[in-house]
Order: structure tokens, then C-alpha cells, then sequence
RNA sequence: GUGGUUGUAGCUCAGUUGGUUAGAGCGCCUGAUUGUGGUUCAGGAGGUCGUCGGUUCGAGACCGAUCUUCCACCCCA
């Protein structure tokens, strides 16, 4: 017979994958009540017109859509059949797709409950996500974001927030050496305007965020390559080295870009946010500008930031996020601006793991096995289970009166720390034996002595 | 989407230039041990070699397609 599988890029988790995926997700979600935020939880899919366009043209490719019901071929006109476009067949057999991020969904919630939100409205959402991409180290087609973000409020004390709120988790993680590298969409604006590639923002800024990855000189390539000229890129050469702490690099921006009124205003806003960290302090993360930075740039219009994992973790970013002055613009609501962060809850559980990082704590396991001596004998195991239970002390009965090595072996295999028996001779008495399997030390009790000893 | 890579027992992997009945370790089951697990010993079960097709007298091995794994690009958490 077939072996069952899943799709590719789809994952199992087992007993102790899924509470380790609670610990973080609860110390996520445990920040986010902190800082103020709220829940809310959107559909696993939209109608597809909500998320098509949304994303890119690349964004667009990487979208789960789903099939219509029905017999959905036969309502195609014969001409869009016969013509295998699939851009032009696929809106008429799909009307819904699966949920690409959590940001889109957000958007077209606040706009259309509108009027029963509360401004600025702080939101947060630990929903999966699905990206029909190729499947690498720490990428999925399926994966979970846990985002904050909060609409309603152009106030830069946000960013300075969703600095500390990322601070806060690392922290409590104890995920030490991570760097949150900030950018801003307006000095990236301002370089283009200084070197006069306005016209080619994104090709531009694509490949300066390559930088770090392959080098200043291949970095020139590509641009030249994407139509920026030879005197243009010179203009930038001052760029790569930037250098020195926060405050340094910001000193060398405004010389560069005091051409540039949009630029100036970037550097002023990261400015106000680097001042107001410098004096509240980090504990567990590093904030570092870096002009190279540039993602996301279809919706940010202000600061851009990620997530970098400790240098010494081979991981590619672990959160990101930005402001984006309009996002509900797509939805035709005006004046609205956000600002968020994501965190990418797969990519950290392979860094919290790579490093050891995970509580040591017995998982949510089962502290007493009943062994099952038979009818009579089970009832009375039953009696103290149920007291322990009361007690909230996980306990169980072996289900079956099988042989006993059996039921010992099934306790030590689950890690189960104690063992009672429980047969003729100690129903007689009233007792109960218990055993620690590390130990192998054994003890007759009374019931009350058994509820003490296990408490 | 482009290029490369991987697939043999439940798991990790051997398997020679194509040649008879495909192996090991771990795990599993049974017994030594009918009220004592983790150790030891003896025995046992388990594979249409990812799938489909082709070459050949003969394919786990060679060729093609497809699925899957991992990697690079693209992009991204």
C-alpha cells in the first residue's frame, strides 16, 4: 500500500513540537497583551479580488488560489479556454484564495468594520499564512506570522514601542544578540532623488539591499544592468561607507542628503526614534541602522525594519516591519496610517533550537501511570486517579490488564516519573505502592500520603 | 518560476563494471522473567528498492517523465 504524505513544504508536529511552539507563541502573545494590544482572527481565505495585486507581480504567482465548487469549467467561454492564458482563465475558475500575510487581511478588516473600531486601534494576530513557494531551510508553503500593528496614529512613539515590544520577546526568549536594523522608506526616496534615479526606486533599492550578500561591486553591476547610469552610482559610492554607532551614521546621512527634503525628514524621524531608545535602553537586541535595508517596499512609506538572528545562526531574518502611511488606501479608506511587526515563529523555533535555547521544564506529561491489575483492581486505581486529578496532578490508568512488564514499559518510554500498583494485597490494606522509575525506590502509602508525596 | 540535488525496512544508512534468494545498526514483537521498566541473552516479523514508463536475456543500479527532499537564484517569515 501507498504511503499516506503531505504536500510538500507542510509539516507534522509532534507532542513535543507543539509545546515548544507554545512556549514561544505565548511569550509572543504575552508581549502583545502587554504593550496593549488586542486580538483578532480573519478567515484562512479571501475572496481572491482582496489579495491579487496586493503583493507584486511575484506576489500574485506565490498565491494559493482555490478552485472554484461546481463544475466550473463549463461556465468558461470557449475563447478564454482555447486562448491558455492562465492570468485570464484563473479569476474565472477561483473567486478565492488562501491568505498570503496577516497585513492585507488587517486592512480590509479595519475598513470594513470601520465603524466599530476604536482609533488608533492596536491589533494583534498569530494566524497561519500560505505561500506557494519552493520550500527551503526555514521556509514553508505553510507557516504561522504573529503580527502586531496599530492603525489610526502617525505618532513615531509606535515605532519606538515596537523597538522595545521586540526587545521584550527576545528577552523573554533569552534569544540574546539579535539585531533590529532600521531603515526608513524616506532616505531611500532621498538617495534616489540625490543621484537622480527617482524613476527607479525599486530596482535601485532591490539592489542595494543586497549589499552584505554580494558585495558593493556586484551590487554597481546590477544597477548599471537595471538602467541607473555610471555618474549616478558614483554619487553613492560616499553610501557604502557609512559607518560607525547610530548617531555617527546619522551625522554622515544628513551631510549626504541635505539636498534632499524628504530624505532630511527620513533621517529626522529616525533620529527622534534612536534618541528616545539610546535613553530607554535594550536588553536582548541591538538597534543598528542600515540604509541598506529594503523590504517590502510595495505599501512602507516610513521606517522599515527586520529582524536579524544572532550572527552566529545560519537564519535569514526572523521578523520584520515598517510603517505604511496608506495601506487601507487599497481599500478606499484615506488618512489611515499603521505601523507594524511581524515575528516568524518557524524561523525562531530553528534558532531557539540550533542554540539550545528551549526551557528544560518536563513537557505537560502525564506525573503518575496506574498500573491495570484487573476489573476490581482498576476501580480502585480509578478512586485515587480521580483524587489526583482534583488535585491537578496529571494521572492515568493503563487502559489494558495486560502483563505488567508491558505497562512498565509503556511509563518508562513516556517518561512518566511514578508508577502506582495497586493489586489484592494492598486493596486489602488500603494502600497503594508507589514507585520512582529513576530511582527504583518504593513505598507503600495511604491515600492521603500518596496525594502528598505526588504533589 | 529557473538551475542543481535526494529517495532502499518504522528510523539512520550499506548494496562493487547491470547477474540468482536486497543487507546492517537502532526500533518493534515473542521468550528467558505469570507483581516490576530502563541492562543482558535467544528467537521472530517487517521491503512491489518514491511512482509510472523505457533500454536489456536480466534493472535497486542505466535512460525518460513525475512526485518528494535539500541547496542556489527569484522573492520572502
Amino acid at each position: 500500500m501507498k504511503k499516506p504524505s503531505i504536500p510538500k513544504g507542510t509539516r507534522d508536529f509532534s507532542p513535543v513540537e507543539v509545546t515548544r511552539r507554545n512556549y514561544i507563541m505565548d511569550t509572543i502573545k504575552g508581549a502583545f497583551h502587554n504593550f496593549g494590544f488586542q486580538p483578532i482572527e480573519t478567515p484562512s481565505f479571501e475572496n481572491s479580488e482582496t489579495l491579487m495585486g496586493k503583493y507584486g507581480e511575484e506576489g500574485d504567482r506565490l498565491i494559493f488560489k482555490i478552485l472554484n465548487s461546481g463544475d466550473y469549467l463549463r461556465k468558461v467561454d470557449d475563447a478564454t479556454y482555447t486562448e491558455k492564458d492562465s492570468g485570464k482563465l484563473t479569476p474565472k475558475i477561483s473567486e478565492k484564495a488562501l491568505r498570503y500575510d496577516l497585513t492585507v487581511p488587517f486592512a480590509r478588516y479595519v475598513v470594513q468594520h470601520q465603524n466599530d473600531i476604536t482609533f488608533p486601534f492596536k491589533r494583534y494576530q498569530i494566524q497561519p499564512v500560505w505561500r506557494a513557494d519552493r520550500p527551503q531551510k526555514g521556509r514553508f508553503r505553510e507557516f504561522y506570522q504573529c503580527d502586531a500593528d496599530v492603525v489610526g496614529s502617525t505618532s513615531l512613539w509606535q515605532e519606538v514601542e515596537f523597538v522595545q515590544l521586540y526587545d521584550t520577546v527576545f528577552n523573554k526568549l533569552k534569544l540574546d544578540g539579535v539585531t533590529i536594523k532600521m531603515n526608513n522608506r524616506k532616505i531611500l526616496s532621498g538617495i534616489a532623488e540625490m543621484i537622480g534615479a527617482e524613476d527607479k526606486l525599486i530596482d535601485f533599492t532591490v539592489a542595494l539591499d543586497k549589499l552584505d550578500k554580494i558585495g558593493e561591486e556586484k551590487v554597481k553591476a546590477e544597477m548599471l544592468e537595471k538602467g541607473i547610469s555610471q555618474d549616478a552610482i558614483e554619487k553613492l559610492k560616499p553610501l557604502f561607507s557609512v559607518s560607525g554607532n547610530a548617531s555617527e551614521k546619522l551625522a554622515t546621512l544628513k551631510t549626504l542628503l541635505s539636498v534632499s527634503t524628504i530624505g532630511m525628514e527620513g533621517i529626522s524621524e529616525m533620529e527622534c526614534i534612536v534618541n528616545a531608545i539610546e535613553t530607554l535602553k535594550l536588553s536582548a537586541a541591538t538597534l543598528e541602522i542600515d540604509v541598506t535595508l529594503a523590504r517590502g517596499l510595495n505599501y512602507y512609506t516610513g521606517a522599515i525594519f527586520e529582524v536579524a538572528a544572532p550572527k552566529n545562526v545560519a537564519m535569514g531574518s526572523i521578523g520584520g516591519g515598517g510603517r505604511y502611511d496608506d495601506l487601507t488606501g487599497i481599500f478606499g479608506m484615506k488618512d489611515m496610517s499603521g505601523v507594524g511587526i511581524s515575528f516568524g515563529l518557524d524561523r525562531i523555533y530553528l534558532v531557539l533550537e540550533e542554540l539550545d535555547l528551549f526551557p528544560k521544564t518536563v513537557t505537560a506529561n502525564t506525573r503518575v501511570l496506574f498500573i491495570n491489575f484487573g476489573e476490581k483492581e482498576a476501580l480502585y486505581a480509578m478512586q485515587a486517579i480521580s483524587a489526583l486529578r482534583k488535585e491537578g496532578i496529571p494521572a492515568e490508568l493503563y487502559p489494558d490488564s495486560t502483563k505488567m512488564g508491558k505497562q512498565m514499559g509503556y511509563a518508562d518510554k513516556r517518561d512518566i516519573p511514578f508508577v502506582v500498583l495497586a493489586g489484592e494485597s494492598e486493596m486489602s490494606d488500603g494502600n497503594y505502592t508507589l514507585k520512582n522509575m529513576k530511582s527504583g525506590e518504593q513505598l507503600k502509602l495511604d491515600r492521603a500520603q500518596l496525594l502528598s508525596k505526588l504533589k
